[in-house]
DNA sequence: AGTGAAACGACCGTAGA
DNA sequence: TCTACGGTCGTTTCACT
């Protein structure tokens, strides 16, 4: 990963683009050409641009609720020493969805999908508060998910 | 949306399908075929009903970093009133790419995308600690993000 | 649920403005 | 960066298992 800041504005076209791919990721290019005036081509090259600037990638993306996951919290986490090395041991984990280091009253948030309740009391208990580094965590249970969101700068 | 839980267990197949997908969701069917064993026309149809199902969808997910949006928290929320009402307001705002009612200190946790600082205390002040119902808030400002999956259930 | 085959449409490379 | 076009490959439909 680059620590260099790599802005890319878009055009109001390639914005159209993306939004057509938001909706269905394998509409074809030739349907979203009509949609906003562009050839297949041009549409091909741009996606690939798009792509390759790692600017919007097209993807599956599933519901864990669907799938019998049906316990998600996020954690808030002090850490004593290198949050780094805390947030390495933390990505290793499946049943880590997310983690970014922070500044406030957490070094670090991360959100965790479990099965149950046992799996996710077996998870935070022998696998997180175990870890070296870890001095404390506050764990905040998800009731209900109201808004997702994959999609930025198309406004 | 259902409240009624409606899980989907999914074959090693269907898995390896979805994890196809989850690394390119252009990929075609004839491809995923020979990778996972099944024909093209087998691959569409299982790609077709668990889309269907809302078990998996494939879109085109941006970066919000590489489009200028430098500047992310998340928010801890406490409410005084009923949370879904707060929830909603809060889903309205364009900045706000994510919200969950939660249990814990905090009863509702959003995430927020800003351009820049200017834009990330406008948006807090004036629009968010203004809601009405929006007893506190606790800024958690992101420093690195670590770990991202939108994918689930594959394992 | 799966295969196979034929018609159709999408995708890709290249040439040219 | 776009359009135009031809070859190739993917997708769709359907009959069958």
């Amino acid at each position: 990963m680059s620590t260099i800041r790599n802005t890319t504005t878009l055009d109001a076209t390639s914005k159209a683009i993306i939004e057509q791919l938001q909706l269905d990721g394998r509409r074809s290019y030739a349907e979203i050409g009509k949609a906003v005036g562009l050839s297949e081509a041009a549409v091909r090259q741009r996606v690939q641009k798009l792509t390759e600037a790692g600017v919007m990638q097209i993807v599956a993306v599933t519901d864990p609720m669907r799938l019998g996951f049906n316990r998600q919290a996020m954690l808030g986490i002090r850490v004593s020493g290198d949050t780094r090395v805390v947030a390495d041991r933390l990505t290793e984990l499946p049943e880590v969805t997310y983690v970014v280091l922070s500044a406030g009253s957490f070094d670090i948030l991360a959100e965790i999908v479990c099965a149950d309740d046992d799996a996710l009391i077996e998870l935070l208990n022998q696998r997180i508060r175990e870890l070296d580094g870890v001095a404390a965590t506050e764990t905040f249970l998800y009731l209900q998910l109201k808004k997702q969101k994959y999609d930025w700068g198309t406004r």
